[in-house]
DNA sequence: AAGCTCAGACTACAAGTGTATTATTGTGTC
DNA sequence: GACACAATAATACACTTGTAGTCTGAGCTT
């Protein structure tokens, strides 16, 4: 899978969050959103395209991702992980810990993910 | 903090692990690591120095951290996960283990942790 | 049919990245 | 002091990224 980089990301986002839609409609949540020209939307939906993280589907000429958003998550982890902690996850959640006060929620999530694993 | 990319960090990365060092030192090591030209090493560290990454000291001009790797870990752990998980560290975990299979060590680190908290 | 509008395509352009080539300066050797 | 060579600096250059301006063609208005 070719990767999305940031701005295409926030593309993709609005997209896994809306469904299939026609570029129109991404182009005026992202305005709303980042402030972007419709054309800069435009051009990153070629981008997406031509990395086949999308597709046009007729009727209409709507947008749709190929990639879901579990997709590029797991593969954005795992190049992350690797690329700074050696691929050890245990050491990334002690930098995130870290790094910002994790709520009493994630914790309890975070407990429940560990001890389902056996 | 400025930000080191992807090439900075493979700088950082051997300046970390040998503690301060002489640019060619560093050149040497990275030669054989990655195969770059000695001079793509030079380049990468006036990189480093113009983002204040890094300092050359007197005596032997030699090149040192400005910054640690628990410091960038940090940092970049931190934006990762408001990038593509909404901060959620939880979810960022689980991206992870359904992206690669974690070794029985890596979870008994992470209950660890886990168990740490309170 | 001539013009207006708007979605979408095409083009642009500065800044950042990855990597290397060329130039310069310092230094030990004869 | 001139030469050879190692250390560093300066420059280069293609590619990517972030963002937007301009062009085109299809349908809507007179």
């Amino acid at each position: 899978m070719d990767r999305p980089n940031d701005s295409e990301l926030k593309v993709l986002d609005v997209l896994w969050k809306t469904g299939d839609a026609p570029a129109r409609t991404l182009a005026d949540a992202l305005q709303k959103q980042t402030g972007w020209n419709k054309n800069t939307t435009y051009t990153l939906l070629k981008r997406l395209m031509d990395k086949a993280l999308i597709e046009r589907i007729e009727p209409g000429f709507v947008c749709r991702a190929l990639v879901t958003r579990s997709q590029v998550q797991q593969a954005e982890a795992g190049e992350f992980v690797d690329k700074l902690f050696d691929g050890s996850a245990s050491m990334l959640l002690t930098a995130l810990m870290n790094s910002k006060k994790l709520p009493d929620k994630e914790i309890a999530q975070l407990r429940q993910l560990i001890d389902d694993l056996k």
